[in-house]
DNA sequence: GCAATGACGCTCT
DNA sequence: CAGAGCGCCATTG
């Protein structure tokens, strides 16, 4: 069925759904991100898999958005998006005029070693 | 097993 | 900056 993972959770699924789970509140990240964290880089739209077959409270889904800061709807879903953004708002997320997430601001950055790369965004 | 679809992403126009 | 095209992989008919 379209709403797999009901029964079927594949091992790489659980992977995303942990990597989510670490997304600090006021902090969204990619698909790609995500993707990339859960060790299956380039593949972004495994991500979106897992959280579509996810349970709809069982992460925090909603702090995942695709790379241009805009929201991604479940075609299944649409009201979702609504869901998302008031919850993303509710921990702090701006928005632009165009309905999209600031990136530059609200960027997951896990650590990863922190030595050099980290050009640290405006901060206001 | 092939063809189409999908909570995506990057590149080119 | 917007739209179209192509690539990635898993799920479904």
């Amino acid at each position: 069925m379209k709403h797999a993972a009901s029964v079927t959770a594949p091992n790489k699924y659980v992977l995303i759904w942990d990597v989510v789970r670490r997304i600090p509140r006021g902090r969204v990240a990619s698909y790609g991100q995500v993707a990339d964290l859960a060790g299956l880089a380039g593949h972004a739209r495994l991500a979106g898999y897992a959280l579509h077959a996810s349970a709809a409270d069982a992460l925090p889904w909603h702090r995942v958005v695709n790379a241009e800061g805009r929201l991604s709807l479940a075609r299944t879903d649409p009201s979702s998006g609504m869901t998302q953004r008031l919850r993303l708002e509710r921990e702090g997320v701006r928005f632009d005029a165009r309905g999209r997430v600031d990136m530059t601001r609200h960027r997951w950055r896990p650590v990863v070693g922190q030595s050099a790369r980290r050009p640290l965004e405006p901060s206001r």
